[in-house]
RNA sequence: GCGGGAGUUGCCAAGCCUGGUCAAAGGCGCAGGGCUUAGGACCCUGUCUUUUAGGAGUUCGUGGGUUCAAAUCCCACCUCCCGCACCA
């Protein structure tokens, strides 16, 4: 079958899906199960790594309408954010990059591009391409429900939460930092900026070191080292300026200078001043109260910080070198004091360095002066060990004993306290460009609006239920309550991007993140706004609260929102059949943030019974291994996938390859081989035509009961998410009992089995419909079943189909098969004659007693031995009381399951069993099997076999 | 450091939750055979050691423990990978 036959197959029965308008769902009489994914922000194509949470859910969504569920499955559209904006300024600007980028790798048609110019047909063109791809998918989505973010039905639906988040104290104003463009007077984001750098900042601590009335103030990572300064360090070559800083007067580099302005301060230059001139002086240490020198070095920058450094040479490599050299050199400046008396200062205690870890880690390193490119790794080295595993020793004040990490944050907050430190950001990568080519900087945006995160009442409700949460997989479940509780509070509208407007601060435009967190609730009534029934103009928060919180009373609302009664009772009716959400999925990293603000958010607002009950979060996808990203150019859009292997290869070879949380590899070899077998499978299903099924021979009650046991596992397999376990057994394991099945049927010459196996196969399609449903919809048809394949029910497992004399009978028949083989290799000989001697009825009555105290738990093999001679029925093993315990382990050797099945039918007749090998074996072998009772008078027997028979262990002679 | 994940027979990778049918699925590679003018593709057989009777021995990161029985459960240790933010 080529591919074209199968895009055609798939297209005929999306059609028929499409005609029965089955996927549409209404609140009905049934049972409810929602089911949602996070909505895709369209500004791209989806790939392959898309397609895996909407597909686990999807099967989920099909799954549980098997069942008989009403199952809601909606999708929108997340418009809003930045990327977007940033990609049409840069067609705006004619940007080749961007421009060939959506025509090569995207394929986006010029026309369509030209466009682009336009934030909103960007997202209007992926949108489109991103739908079409999830229709090929064959996701079973009620697209009537579609929305995007920027739909002002949905705008006036942000603006309520944002209100309620309000009115419950949780919205809070404070600052900010941002990456900033002082020419466009603009935030910038990766997106903005030259070369596509993220601008992202780091914060510093700035310690005030007095020198007369002025201030030195140096920048540091490391605030707690304040205890081990010995000095400051300054670049002799460069001009300093003086400024004053809110009414301080600083001495800083003029870089410096200018980053202060970002950062509400009011800066006004004053004066110039020049290393050299600093030099020799000293200053006072501010909490230490001592004075120290000042002394120069040229690894200072001006560049970073403030362009001035204070020294902590026992612990910062760099301070340590810098001295060193000084001593070195012996250049002499006016006014130095003599360097032997500058002295390191150890406060920080870790393992592994001794009393000065700079100095160990310079000589492990074999730096040699302070130019040594080895010093950054150095820094980073003892940074990270001292950071993790350091303690402040006895020098450091109130601090000593702490552990670096705690203490860090409390000497930041100590020295601020005081008033003898400030904080100053900087841009980890220098410079920034914006596209404009600016030098960006960092911003302190005043009345930053923040969602409160770090509210203890708030955290307490959210750990609370994510306690009572259905969450999958369950490892999960922990890294849930550790993000809630270092959440903090978050910025949560911005300066530009699209999306909504906060409601009372048009200024600002709520952030991405926190207008994508309640909208599940919305699915449930967009339906209503796309058929024309609501005008957004005239919705008010009193339309909300009485759809979702059931305040105010049906004629005010409407009368306020132009709706009718009746629709809105419509409204309300339909958010509370299927509120709450009854699983959401999501890909795992969104669990710091999105999946975790859902919960915050849907606690805040809504009545704890429309609290979200499930959670599920998967792995992402990786290419032949490796990590799918634009630069290594290995993402496959998933509309290409489709065209060139077909939808349900690609949704098999994504589920099959990986279990829920960990990472999928997709690759082209898999897909192949998972369409090869759908098609071998398919073409099975032409050969089975619907045929009267007559009397259940002994295989066809072996066929049936393995396949309620395949449908229990399958059925728990999916119950817990386990979908690639679900199919393996499904696809894979199954198919060794098939085989078996028509080997046994076969042999026995048989040809009235299509009809038992017409129906196994019939349930095994079903059960594989929510997986691959375009196929399964064929095979199904194939197999001559009436109606579709995703509207048959889920089967359910009867136990009274399982045979088990029929399960150990074909056990056995298979296990002296496997042990004629292996003799036939160990000895290398071609047989001519087999003999079976099965075991004496006596045997067999002990193995059933022996079998029976080994359930209850009794192993005492001389106890056994003893109660089996005192009957007469087994008094024979007193001939062999060897054979006891050789039983035993064969019992034991059992899981209880097997054990159990066995007790459960009792002795069994073997030699009639073991008849059938005769037909099984001659297809192998050409001779002829004679099957004797051990206990046979006349039995051939040369070689004296017959006596090591054991029940289900036959012994077995070949000549 | 905190949080999460992983270490299986030449390689990739199942099995672990729920102990026994586990010398351990499947794929790749390798060896032999078939098919073929040849190659490729495809099919069959083999692939820890040992064994001319269905067996035995030694294996699942390391070391202990629990158990009649451990790749699987418990404890300790070693190694590797991912996340730690205001970005969708």
């Amino acid at each position: 079958m080529n591919v074209m036959d199968w895009i055609q197959m798939e297209a005929k029965w999306r059609r028929r899906w499409d005609e029965m308008r089955q996927f549409e769902s209404n609140p009905d009489g049934r049972k409810k199960f929602f089911v949602t994914v996070a909505y895709p922000y369209p500004n791209s194509p989806q790939h392959i790594g898309h397609g895996r949470t909407y597909t686990l859910a999807d099967v989920h969504a099909r799954f549980m309408r098997m069942r008989g569920y009403n199952v809601l499955f909606p999708m929108g559209f997340h418009y809003t954010g930045t990327p977007i904006l940033g990609m049409a300024r840069r067609v705006q600007e004619n940007d080749k990059g961007i421009i060939d980028a959506f025509r090569t790798i995207y394929k986006v048609p010029d026309k369509a591009i030209r466009e682009f110019a336009e934030p909103v047909k960007i997202a209007d063109y992926f949108h489109r391409e991103i739908k079409s791809g999830m229709i090929e998918m064959g996701y079973s989505i009620d697209w009537r429900r579609e929305f995007t973010t920027i739909d002002p039905f949905y705008n006036k639906f942000i603006e309520w939460q944002f209100r309620k988040l309000r009115e419950g104290g949780l919205v809070v104003q404070g600052t900010h930092p941002v990456g900033w463009c002082p020419k466009d007077q603009n935030p910038v984001s990766q997106h903005d900026t030259l070369g596509d750098v993220e601008p992202s900042f780091t914060e510093y601590v700035v310690i005030k070191f007095r020198l007369g009335d002025r201030i030195l103030p140096t920048a540091t990572l490391r605030p707690e080292t304040i205890f081990g300064v010995t000095n400051i360090w300054i670049n002799p070559a460069v001009t300093y300026e003086v400024v004053r800083v809110d009414g301080e007067e600083w001495i800083v580099s003029p870089q410096c200078a200018t980053k202060l302005a970002f950062l509400n301060k009011k800066v006004e230059r004053t004066g110039k001043i020049t290393g050299l001139e600093l030099v020799g002086k000293t200053v006072h240490i501010p909490q230490r109260h001592g004075e120290i020198p000042i002394l120069p070095a040229d690894f200072v920058s001006s560049d970073n910080g403030t362009g001035v450094v204070m020294s902590v040479p026992a612990h910062a490599p760099f301070d340590y070198q810098a001295l060193e050299d000084l001593k070195k050199d012996g250049i002499s400046y006016p006014g130095l004091p003599p360097l032997s008396e500058v002295r390191p200062i150890p406060i920080i205690e870790t393992a592994g360095y001794g009393e000065i870890p700079a100095r160990d880690v310079i000589a492990r390193l074999g730096i040699e002066n302070q130019r040594s490119p080895k010093l950054e790794e150095a820094t980073k080295e003892l940074y990270s060990k001292e950071f993790y595993g350091g303690r402040l020793k006895q020098n450091t004040d109130r601090f000593a004993g702490r552990s670096v990490a705690e203490a860090k944050e409390e000497v930041k907050k100590w020295i601020l306290d005081s008033g003898d430190a400030d904080i100053l950001y900087e841009l980890n990568e220098n410079p920034v460009r914006c596209r404009c080519g600016t030098e960006c900087v960092v911003k302190l945006l005043d009345n930053q609006w923040f969602l409160d995160y770090s509210n203890p009442q708030w955290k307490k409700n959210v750990h609370s239920w994510i306690n009572e949460m259905k969450i999958l997989p369950e490892e999960i479940r922990n890294e849930f309550d550790h993000v809630v509780d270092w959440l903090k509070e978050r910025a949560c509208a911005r300066q530009h991007g699209l999306g909504t407007n906060l409601p009372w601060d048009k200024n600002w435009i709520i952030e991405s993140l926190s207008d994508s967190v309640i909208y599940m609730a919305y699915y449930t009534i967009s339906k209503f706004a796309n058929s024309g029934d609501i005008t957004a103009s005239s919705i008010t928060d009193s339309f909300f609260d009485y759809i979702f919180l059931e305040k105010g009373d049906a004629q005010t609302v409407s009368s306020e929102s132009k709706i009718p009664p009746e629709i809105l009772d419509l409204m309300k009716k339909e958010f509370q059949y299927y509120y709450p959400v009854n699983a959401r999925h999501s890909g795992r990293d969104l669990v710091p943030n999105h999946l975790t603000f859902f919960i915050f958010n849907h606690v805040a607002i809504f009545p704890k019974k429309y609290w979200p009950e499930g959670i599920v979060v998967n792995g992402s996808v990786l290419m032949d291994g490796k990590k799918m990203s634009k630069s290594m150019g290995n993402i496959i859009p998933l509309r290409d996938a489709i065209r060139s292997h077909g939808a349900d290869p690609i949704r098999l070879a994504i589920l099959i390859s990986a279990e829920l949380l960990q990472d999928a590899d997709f690759n082209q070899e898999a897909v192949h081989g998972i369409r090869t077998k759908l098609e071998s499978m398919m073409e099975e299903s032409s050969r089975f035509k619907s045929e009267k099924v007559g009397s259940l021979e002994q295989e066809d009650r072996w066929i049936v009961s393995r396949l309620q046991q395949l449908i229990d596992r399958v059925t728990n397999s999916i119950q817990k998410m386990r979908l690639r376990e679900a199919l393996h057994h499904l696809l894979y394991e199954f198919d060794s009992d098939i085989q078996w099945y028509l080997r046994r049927s076969e042999a026995k010459g048989r040809h009235d089995h299509a009809g038992v196996l017409r129906e196994v196969l019939s349930t095994r399609v079903s059960m594989l419909s929510p997986f691959a449903p375009y196929v399964s919809e064929e095979m199904w048809s194939r197999l001559g079943n009436p109606g579709l394949a995703s509207q048959s029910a889920w089967p359910l497992p009867d136990t009274v189909k399982i045979d088990h004399l029929s399960i150990q009978s074909e056990a056995l028949l298979r296990s002296a098969l496997d042990d004629i083989r292996n003799i036939v290799k160990v000895t290398k000989i071609s047989p001519k004659n087999i003999t079976i001697y099965t075991a004496a009825s006596w045997k067999a009555k002990a193995y059933q007693k022996i079998l029976s105290r080994v359930l209850e738990g009794d192993i005492n093999i001389g106890g056994m031995i003893k109660a089996l001679i005192a009957d007469r029925e087994t008094e024979e093993i007193k001939k062999d009381p060897d054979f006891v315990k050789k039983m035993v382990n064969d019992i034991l050797s059992e899981p209880e399951q097997e054990r159990k099945s066995k007790a459960s039918i009792g002795p069994v007749d073997e030699t009639k069993i073991l008849c059938e090998l005769a037909s099984l074996a001659s297809a192998e072998y050409e001779v002829g099997i004679q099957i004797f009772s051990e206990s046979d008078k006349d039995k051939y027997d040369p070689k004296n076999k017959a006596r090591t028979a054991r029940p289900y262990k036959p012994a077995i002679l070949i000549e």
